[in-house]
DNA sequence: CGTATATATTGAACGACGTTCAATTAAACC
DNA sequence: GGTTTAATTGAACGTCGTTCAATATATACG
């Protein structure tokens, strides 16, 4: 059996990534599995390997697609000039669309490529495109214009947010509450804009 | 065939324990499996059931002796009253023993246990004991010496370190070199540190 | 219109994974 | 020495990602 023409290529793509992103959010990267996929768009498993390289290469893609809902959703905020509050904006914005999307979220930061495979390019953009958000609501900050340093404190405290909202969802912070997680979210840009400020003195 | 009395339980527990961590060094968490420790250790893979409740378990007890050894490691940098100096000679060690032992380092942290599952006390214990050498060198900042204060503070600096690390590790920040890793940490603590100041006067 | 070519699709098969458990063996006890 | 107890095995189960010869259909051509 072969040679259906029941969808383009395009399509089985958009088939694809929809189905696994039902999957993630109902089960989490645990229940995506190739078969599930294959099984939920209707053709097999083989089918996948017309699309992807290999299972790997699926998940980026649909961490690619996570990424542009989060730029887009992170996009809606209004910017003043006053970077306190544009940041604090960002990171309820954030927050948001975390706790909307655990499941997603999870995968687009604990999955890892296996041992010495990297990211390609259009996903490194897409990352650089939501880090570009954080370093226009940090750029007042950075009187020198420096865009090195201010790429660099983008991605600082990028991370910084990362490893709060990571830790503590996986249990390793004694956290209890998204309260909490708020709270040490709200420190972390309190402290770091205002050390900022300081440093740049 | 059965009941040898080649080792006691505790001798078999160090044994497993060993093979584990010579296995994460030399190959990560992907090349960990029931099967190669039970190979590395003289026995089928059945007993480590005996010894552990299945191979989560196993990776959950591999961490802890990680978490004894970091501990270890991080109390050996001296201690002034400087908070500054302290946390950055604590930066310096974490790094150290970051690059020493990367492998264990990501099993550390990457792995998760699967859904609904909690870390058991001991292991958060450990943790704690872990987040308390940071608290030390930062409780000078906190002049009200709340210690729910100065805890999230810790939990926070730690976390954001821990998020710089993980993300640069998987390449999700495309950085480059060890040495950005090491220059982005420590604008996270001059500017962490120097916003505490401000914030708590 | 019929035939040849090309290709999309399948599904069984492979090896590896964590895990289970009846069978087996040796230690421990009386 | 016989009986009980428990540690150990290894084959087996169901799962996973992945492969590939076989196959069926769309397309191109005579």
């Amino acid at each position: 059996m072969a040679r259906r023409s029941d969808h383009t290529r395009e399509e089985q793509y958009e088939m694809v990534l929809a189905a696994a992103r039902e999957i993630v959010v109902a089960g989490g990267l645990e229940a995506l599995t190739a078969r599930k996929v294959a099984n939920a768009i209707g053709y097999s498993p083989g089918t996948l390997y017309n699309l992807f390289d290999d299972f790997d290469d699926l998940i980026v893609h649909l961490n690619g697609r996570t990424l542009d809902e989060l730029h887009e959703h992170l996009s809606s905020v209004p910017r003043t000039q006053d970077p306190m509050r544009d940041l604090k904006r960002l990171l309820r914005a954030y927050l948001g669309y975390l706790e909307d999307n655990r499941n997603l979220w999870n995968v687009l930061f604990e999955y890892r490529l296996p041992n010495n495979r990297s990211l390609p390019d259009w996903y490194v953009n897409k990352v650089a495109k939501v880090l570009g958000l954080i370093e226009v609501a940090l750029s007042p900050l950075c009187p020198s214009r420096d865009p090195d340093t201010l790429a660099d404190s983008a991605r600082v405290l990028w991370a910084s947010l990362h490893g709060i909202c990571s830790l503590s969802g996986s249990g390793k912070l004694q956290v209890v509450s998204d309260q909490t997680v708020h709270k040490m979210a709200e420190t972390l840009v309190d402290c770091f804009v205002s050390g900022l400020q300081t440093v740049h003195e």
